[in-house]
DNA sequence: GTCTATATCAAGATAGAC
DNA sequence: GTCTATCTTGATATAGAC
């Protein structure tokens, strides 16, 4: 274990506050509104004080991306160790509803959409497809252990499954709804669990909880 | 009615273009990565005559969204219309279906995400909001409909509904899988209709079609 | 490693001739 | 209304002093 010194930790925390910025940033305004001078900003430093930490404004978004993502990994392993253990569908509605109170902390990036720049620069960026591949790995196989017992659809290629996590944990809907005001976080995450899981016709558990 | 001299329908047919091409990269790259440049390469025409029909990016967008509007509320009075009436549900589907069909074409605009520039001139601009609210109030009464025969969740507010709809129609799991290329046209939609409409659990229709 | 000041460039929008 | 050429701005990135 390597020794850390002050002046490391001191680095360190610096450069946890400018991950913590950017990835308040992502989720309010989307990669491409996001400017470095917002983010200098945000965290009280100069433009060329960032520049020293991060090389670019996509290195920036990538350390934010990396860090969600080693978060997910830390919970769906925490999962993954709990005695009872719980279904896979049930693991999989646990990992949903996270991703809804992250969206509901106003700390969930907006995806790299479509063509984005950053997309191409995440492609390439070997510790984000690290993560991203570790996570879909755990996901895909409790999908289809959820497919075997039934609980998940079997008719659905997994890829499906997989992509609309995915596409839920920065689904506009959520926003949509806490913007309008009427409804507590609790009823949104539940309705939208149940739209994710049990589809609008809604044919699935009449009640109950994740 | 006004007679309408052959210049003017060689005018109307190159705002038409334009809004074509814009439509298409709106889909394609999206409203912030869309530049005013392409648009005039793709239409074939200088940038200066593009100013001479539009008076800004945002109202070439604009004209984009408003279009696809009207295209949907074209198909959606459609439905209305026909004999024997489909039930409420099978025109929710139906519709959606739509919104893949046009998402597969490759000309559904990414929807104006989160603080996007064009989100504001959107809210501002009447003939946008009112081609949404008409479609909002039709596919409303219909959620209604369905919730009160039960083929729509009646625990789930309409909002929800609506919103979700909404969000299927530029929902980025279409494209990944179009992308992924293992899967017919017809196979997606059919996932997609079923993870919509039953969920990834999938305890509705066993079998079928929209 | 922090700062101020600046280089550089891409993109929205316009001038002015035809 | 179409064009070429240009203006202007905002944003990424860097120079260079401390």
């Amino acid at each position: 274990m390597a020794k850390v010194s002050f002046k490391q930790q001191v680095l360190l925390a610096r450069e946890h506050a400018i991950v913590s910025s950017v990835n308040r940033l992502l989720a309010e305004k989307g990669y491409d509104l996001m400017t470095v001078d917002e983010v200098a900003a945000d965290v009280g430093i100069a433009k060329a004080s960032l520049y020293k930490h991060f090389s670019s404004k996509e290195a920036l978004a990538a350390a934010a991306m990396i860090r969600l993502l080693d978060q997910a990994l830390e919970f769906v392993r925490g999962l993954a160790g709990l005695q009872p253990e719980p279904s896979p569908i049930d693991r999989l509605r646990r990992v949903a509803r996270w991703t809804f109170e992250v969206q509901l902390a106003g700390e969930m990036p907006s995806l790299p959409a479509q063509n984005s720049s950053l997309r191409a620069a995440l492609a390439a960026n070997p510790a984000y497809l690290d993560r991203l591949m570790s996570l879909s790995e755990v996901l895909g196989e409790w999908i289809t252990l959820a497919q075997a017992d039934g609980s998940v659809n079997p008719r659905l290629v997994p890829e499906v499954v997989l992509y609309t996590l995915f596409a839920r944990a920065c689904d506009p809907v959520l926003n949509l709804l806490k913007a309008g005001g009427r409804y507590s976080d609790d009823d949104i995450i539940e309705m939208l669990l149940a739209t994710c899981f049990d589809g609008l016709a809604g044919r699935g558990r009449e009640a109950g909880q994740a």
